[in-house]
RNA sequence: GGGCUCAUAGCUCAGUUGGAUAGAGCAACGGAUUUCUAAUCCGUAGGUCGAAGGUUCGAAUCCUUCUGGGCCUGCCA
């Protein structure tokens, strides 16, 4: 049910003969809104006052003469006119009584299919393969997933893909690996394990030597900066009370702390990296790795016989390691065409733009210069490599010739901003229009201390071992034998909750913030079962199964309670309606901007209505049996709401917990 | 240097795109239980929405300036 839109076209049966301009009167329509009060109104239009001038009245008089006119005697028991012009409306017991039935009565819970659907790419998660997945991929796994889940059901058609990172340097370093470092037995016998620890044995090294050469650089960032002070300083003599001297000394010497901490966080690497001494065998054995590294890339590229075997051996395997991962998150994608798969598309990306004009040849580079920017998009390098920008424009093109999409969302985190915004405004020179391109931006994890989430010696935190370490937490918090119903439990059923729980914990925990924030991370509070958390939802979802379960015992199953009508007397009770009628709406909302956190909140303010509902109405020992039947329907319809909303989420429930 | 972004209660965060007295959750304090799972519910307290101007019927939200963080910024992705 579309409260909203039933409401607004009974607003515009009034207000077109007032409004002539048909863009006035949508944007009039916009301001009638769920209202934030819930003790003033169900709803309200807040459109006298704006429309003041544009009629020349009293904000007052407009509102009562469009309360003259408003028919909505069907739906609302109450419509009044408050302080500066609000329109309040109260939608009547009984219309909402008759809503709630029928959505319990429904496989969709009421919520319709959009009249014209859309067709949608959506492009997420997207890892590099090869390399281990961490806490830095769950932002766009979980996001993209929620929003792929909802578009579809809305209706739209969805498209998702996994944009694999299968072909970038990480290859050439096991590649080098392999023909340097490799343990036959080890790679015969677990060649995920083998693979994944000559990527990073390789990335050790060359990490080490990255560090050692850039000891000198930040020694001479350190000295620069400390030049600046002085310069400042003496600036500062020639006008010593000039603020803004004052305040550029300020910074000069903020600059030079920077400097220092860049420079001691890169000596303790190379420090930590000296008491490895099979390092530092590796590494002088193996100087100017990265160069070799990126020569294997570079032959893996030609398509050198060796190296392209190598690739075709090892991707399988670099894939079954991911996917087990998604098999573990419930996430699937319908395609996981990966960068390699536009590799032979790349030469005809850089004809085209030369062939329209938009690239040029500067320094020995293709680049496309765009107003606004100083940087180029660069489409190949100066050796004649192309790079990520290329086969992101080959891979919009492939999707408009393929699919011919409406939107088009790339679910990335917020650094690649500028990114997208190149390769946007490149796509829609090159014609391509028609699609709503949109950079899905995502902030970022964070750890308690306010930087970006690391492990205690500042790597970063893998994925796997996090999903392990919330379960165990999810075991310890819900199996707690003296509460719940957990004592009742074999092993098995505990796992099962943990892990539904525990998944639930870290997925929710994402997707509750605003997307665009970013958010610290804390395992302790996401387990919990107070406060926002899936927990808690989980639980009034249990609490709701135990309710009918009892009331099945009862002989009050979904037939006998469905032969009574729901009547909404108690204040929890039309609470809860109310919020239970706007499951589509929200939906809808939440899709404006793409923000699934307007669905968890959503779910968690539905779960403490019904928490609240639960406390003050008796289900099972109502008054009467009419009473009884009539709140089962009630108590349904949260479950299947509750149940949906979170599956919308890729989060799971339990019966019993 | 240029650009993007953020700043809301002690802490973690919302805020439906400019609407009424700025909301939740934790933590603190006070209540409720012969329980349909108290893993709950009800209440109290807590705010100069970073600062100062501006726009208008009306600003946490839009504009300008300032302060302080984060990020990006020519051949990584």
């Amino acid at each position: 049910m579309q409260i909203l839109q039933l409401i607004r076209d009974r607003f515009r049966v009034v207000l077109e003969p007032m409004l002539q301009d048909p863009a006035l009167l949508g944007a009039t329509l916009e301001r009638i809104v769920p209202s934030r009060e819930a003790q003033l109104a169900d709803y309200q239009a807040n459109i006298a006052m704006p429309l003041q001038k544009v009629l020349g009245k009293p904000p007052l008089e407009i509102a009562k003469s469009v309360v003259d006119g408003l028919q909505v005697s069907d739906i609302c028991s109450n419509v009044s006119i408050a302080g500066a012009g609000y329109i309040n409306l109260r939608l009547s017991p009984e219309w909402m009584a008759s809503e709630v039935m029928a959505a319990d009565r429904d496989e969709r819970l009421g919520v319709g299919r959009v009249s014209q659907p859309k067709t949608a790419i959506i492009d997420y998660s997207s890892p590099n393969v090869a390399k281990p997945m961490h806490v830095g991929h769950i932002r766009s796994t979980v996001i993209g997933d929620a929003i792929s889940k909802v578009m579809r059901f809305l209706g739209h058609r969805v498209i998702t893909d996994n944009h694999l990172g299968d072909w970038g340097t990480q290859f050439g370093m096991i590649i080098y690996g392999y023909k340097h470092f490799r343990d036959e037995g080890r790679y015969a016998a677990q060649p995920v394990a083998e693979l994944s620890r000559l990527y990073r044995k390789v990335q050790g090294i060359s990490g080490y030597q990255e560090s050692l050469g850039n000891l000198p650089k930040f020694e001479q960032g350190v000295e620069q900066a400390h030049n600046r002070v002085r310069m400042v300083e003496e600036k500062l003599q020639g006008t010593p009370n000039d603020k803004k001297v004052i305040k550029e000394l300020a910074a000069a010497q903020r600059g030079v702390e920077v400097a220092k901490e860049e420079l001691r966080a890169e000596r303790e690497k190379v420090e930590s990296a000296q008491r490895d001494e099979e390092l530092i065998r590796d590494s002088q054995a193996h100087s100017n790795i990265y160069e070799k590294v990126l020569a294997e890339t570079a032959a893996l590229h030609r398509g050198e016989e060796e190296n392209l075997g190598l690739w075709h051996a090892f991707l399988p395997n670099c894939k079954d390691e991911i996917h087990s991962v998604y098999r573990r998150l419930n996430v699937e994608f319908d395609h996981e065409y990966g960068e390699s798969f536009y590799h032979a598309m790349l030469p005809a990306v850089v004809e085209e733009l030369f062939a329209k004009s938009m690239a040029v040849n500067s320094d020995g580079a293709v680049c496309v210069f765009l107003d606004g920017f100083d940087a180029p998009m660069i489409v190949q390098k100066q050796d004649g490599a192309y790079l990520y920008a290329t086969t992101d424009l080959a891979t919009a093109m492939f999707r408009e010739r393929e699919f011919a999409p409406d939107i088009s969302l790339y679910v990335v985190d917020h650094r690649q901003g500028e990114h997208f915004t190149k390769l946007f405004a490149v796509l829609k020179k090159l014609g391509y229009d028609r699609t709503d391109f949109r950079h899905i931006s995502f902030g970022t994890v964070m750890g308690s201390d306010g930087k970006p989430f690391k492990t205690r010696s500042g790597s970063t935190v893998g994925l796997e071992s996090m999903l392990d370490e919330a379960v165990s937490r999810a075991m310890e918090v819900v199996c707690d034998p003296t509460t719940g119903a957990s004592g009742q439990m074999d092993q098995a059923e505990q796992q099962l909750i943990a892990e539904t729980v525990g998944l639930g914990a870290i997925k929710y925990a994402d997707l509750c913030h605003n997307r665009t924030s970013n958010y610290i991370f804390d395992m302790d509070k996401m387990v919990r079962l107070e406060g926002n958390t899936s927990a808690y939802i989980q639980y009034s979802y249990a609490r709701i199964k135990s309710i009918l379960r009892k009331a099945e015992e009862k002989g009050w199953g979904e037939s006998s309670f469905r032969s009574v009508p729901v009547r909404l007397t108690e204040g929890s009770e039309g609470g809860v309606s109310l919020h239970l009628l706007r499951f589509e709406d929200m939906l809808h909302q939440s899709m404006v901007d793409y923000t699934p956190n307007m669905i968890t909140e959503y779910l968690y303010e539905l779960a403490k209505l019904f928490s609240s509902f639960y406390d003050q109405c008796s289900v099972l020992n109502a008054s009467t049996r009419e009473e009884a039947l009539s709140r089962l329907q009630l108590t349904s319809l949260v479950g299947k709401t509750l149940r949906k909303g979170l599956e919308l989420l890729g989060i799971g429930v339990v019966d019993r917990m």
